[in-house]
DNA sequence: ATCGTATATCGTCGAACAACGATGATTGAA
DNA sequence: TTCAATCATCGTTGTTCGACGATATACGAT
């Protein structure tokens, strides 16, 4: 079970506008869960999808799709691998969905990837 | 053309021996750069490649093997894949090949990931 | 209540991945 | 020269990925 329209909300709306560049510190994640993080951005619609996030604020999947020259529901696959590994962070804000990036997540990311 | 054993060695022998920790400073690589690296440790078992390399100076191929709960080919393919990722670097000592971590690689995919 | 919009999910298809055993090439030793 | 060891490569099989169109669901507006 890993939808977001038919799961509750795991967060509350303030968390897609967290104070940027909090630069949360935590340990390393173990090598399953760093392989995990580390495949998730391993395409580069992802690494695009993560950038686009991390300069507006906007963060709908609709100008996500309209940024990449993908399909919507491949976008919207995409979206879904970055959630489940959760480098990103997806509300549901009336019809459509607000995503955001996951501070925690990816600090874990680097701190995995740091300690290389 | 990606063999090694078939193809002239890239470096010199003294690669496998660099100062520990040198930490190169590097301009962080383009999205499908950092995708490929990404994508090289999205794997448990090339991440464990990865830390034995940087545990010990042995490095040899067999040394991997007997580590890791793999077949001999499965290792080899997956020091395949870090070597053409250009996270790692064999090289041929007669019979057998001595593998060590390429820091230039590690050091532009962490370049690319504390950049996210 | 109906309609249009936004988006996740499904089904499909081809490509890439992961693992293995078998094979072959190369080298050092007997 | 023969033999054993070491390792990359090949061929195969099953699994996962990536992309798409089509569909279904939820919601706001009419």
């Amino acid at each position: 079970m890993t939808s977001v329209r038919h799961s509750t909300p795991t967060k509350s709306i303030e968390e897609c506008h967290v104070p940027p560049e909090a630069e949360v510190v935590v340990a390393p994640p173990d090598d399953e869960t760093l392989a995990t993080l580390a495949k998730a951005i391993g395409h580069p619609a992802r690494l695009m999808i993560l950038r686009l996030l991390a300069d507006r604020e906007t963060c709908i999947t609709g100008d996500v799709v309209a940024e990449l020259p993908l399909a919507q529901s491949t976008v919207s696959e995409h979206l879904r691998i970055l959630r489940e590994a959760g480098l990103i962070h997806g509300e549901i804000e009336g019809p459509r969905t607000r995503y955001c990036i996951d501070a925690g997540g990816l600090a874990l990311l680097k701190a995995g990837i740091t300690v290389l």
